[in-house]
DNA sequence: CATCATAATGCAACTAAGTTGCATCTGTCA
DNA sequence: TGACAGATGCAACTTAGTTGCATTATGATG
């Protein structure tokens, strides 16, 4: 199934220095294929799955390059371990503190944080901002 | 210097079927002192400092009491270590994404999201929210 | 189309945060 | 004050992520 949005991202990466390979290309693909966050570990075992092993040291290297590109964000939603969405639609997200399940929202959001402006002062340029609501999902309860 | 608030976590514990200890108490002073939020090596360093060594196993085992019994809570602001920060006023972060650097705000927020309603109707509980502005700091532009 | 610089990849060894099992010590309460 | 359970330290372990190095493959250029 071809992706337009992963072939432009791929043509965007080349115009970067970068290039275009079999395993970047499935690795972009699996992150937007997933509904949510998922880390290295997920990528790697989906891969596998599709038979396509891939080393770690890989992921790790191309998760970095998708990163610096601006292709995908790191979001922070706990420690053990870093999770990556493809950047697109600004959204945040729900997390289940007993499962660990996480899943997109919409927030109707103020265009400007009644914060910003004090934060601007203090010589703090914002880039990103993350709304998150920890809790317990419909299955844990 | 004594801390009636740190007393008065510690009588809490103490009803919870913890025990009060000299390093309970100064692992709780440690995060209560600093203006930002601190990691377990962040707290060993701290406590070392001070010349009372500490090993890191207990740092992490009381991490978790003090968690536990609702006196920190873990925050989610990168994925390479966690941070506690002791329960209270209710606030929000600034993150330096060039170098690290983590300080309180205050944000003027709604009692209730637009969104917590539609979260509740899927079922989930909401416990807490994390809202988190990361950007370059003075310091770093 | 052949060449070549450089990016991409894999492997093994490493680092660092955090965990676990076990032995010992100590605070609390009857 | 004696005993039980929580507190502490130590060593060994687990796991996410990193680094150096050798090899392979891409794509720009002549």
């Amino acid at each position: 199934m071809p992706n337009k949005k992963i072939d432009h991202a791929l043509e965007d990466i080349l115009k970067c220095g970068f290039r275009k390979s079999a395993l970047r290309e499935m690795i972009l693909a699996s992150i937007a294929s997933s509904d949510r966050p998922i880390s290295a570990a997920d990528i790697i075992g989906m891969l596998a799955k599709k038979g396509n092993a891939c080393n770690k040291t890989t992921v790790y290297r191309e998760l970095e390059t998708l990163k610096k590109t601006g292709k995908i964000k790191e979001v922070f939603l706990r420690n053990d371990r870093a999770l990556y969405e493809l950047v697109g639609s600004h959204h945040h997200h729900i997390v289940c503190i007993s499962c660990g399940d996480i899943r997109h929202i919409d927030v109707h959001e103020p265009a400007e944080w009644p914060c910003a402006g004090s934060i601007r002062k203090q010589g703090f340029k914002i880039i990103d901002h993350s709304l998150e609501f920890f809790g317990v999902c419909g299955q844990c309860r």
